[in-house]
DNA sequence: TATTGTTATACTCTATAACTATA
DNA sequence: TATAGTTATAGAGTATAACAATA
């Protein structure tokens, strides 16, 4: 590579890594956008949003899906909003606090998303049939490596709770 | 903050892979785009069509730079007016084929993308320093294994170039 | 005053398609 | 006709900041 015959790379490792997890998951991401373009007219940001709803069952308040889907705020009010015409999820109040919502999945949310998630299961398994089930786990565990200190280097000082790694 | 509870299935190991793959690639990758835009006032596409120019100090044609960086052509022609703007790239004539440019660094742009190759290579050192050297290399090798099998399926005969990792 | 959520705005990133100028 | 590149447009995706209502 050329980083390393300027001299500059004393880890060009790490950097073929990260050029190559780039490529790999813009591929995937890619493919996954298309085809929920295709075929459930959709984007991801609300197969995202539909996904946290559908693993909780009672709702999440606006903050609460801004943190999950690492987005700020008024973006969730925009994909809500496309949801809510869509009839897929809906706003409920919450008792005890009239500035807050909590959003749910409608009935017929919850039957669009099944059938979502059942396709968008069968990209993914696709994505990565080349890795035995060994490799799977041991990629998935790598990945875990990465994640936890990344998220320990961004919250310097704030103790965060790991209820992130439910999985 | 985490996209990692997404979605439900029978075959969860492939889909859990997945999501956290996302999680990190996207953690990394906001930390990239914002530091060089704080640091050097710049976006990830111009940075990548400039390492696409590093490593071929002759040049590339637009199309060339289109099939690297997998985006539509009109979409060079805008990062690269961007960066002639800059002055950090130039288009030069091809002979035999005055429809066709090839685009190269300019010696500024070379020394500037020097400066950002060096600290980026920094903040990739960084994002993966949790990983022991044997494990970025396994890390590696699974990626190919997928990359490999994306590009077989994703195109009938005309394999997608890499992004980055074309040397 | 602080927090919840919305609105308004702007910019990046991308794809598509029509267009030009060569080939 | 086909190719190289540009232009125009549209929409996704995101961040920021000002704002209203409530705490």
């Amino acid at each position: 590579m050329d980083m390393e015959e300027r001299g500059h790379s004393e880890h060009p490792e790490a950097l073929r890594l990260w050029l190559r997890l780039l490529t790999c998951t813009q591929l995937v991401e890619k493919q996954v956008r298309t085809q929920l373009r295709e075929q459930f007219d959709t984007t991801l940001p609300r197969f995202d949003l539909m996904a946290q709803l559908e693993r909780n069952p009672d709702g999440l308040k606006m903050n609460e899906l801004s943190r999950r889907m690492m987005v700020t705020g008024g973006n969730v009010t925009g994909v809500t909003d496309q949801l809510v015409t869509e009839g897929l999820v809906e706003r409920m109040q919450v008792d005890g606090d009239r500035r807050a919502y909590r959003v749910r999945l409608t009935a017929r949310g919850h039957q669009v998303f099944g059938e979502m998630a059942r396709q968008h299961e069968g990209w993914i398994v696709a994505a990565f049939e080349a890795l035995s089930p060994r490799e799977v786990e041991s990629f998935y565990k790598l990945l875990g490596k990465v994640k936890q200190s990344q998220q320990d280097t961004k919250s310097i000082g704030a103790g965060l709770p790991d209820k992130l790694e439910t999985a």
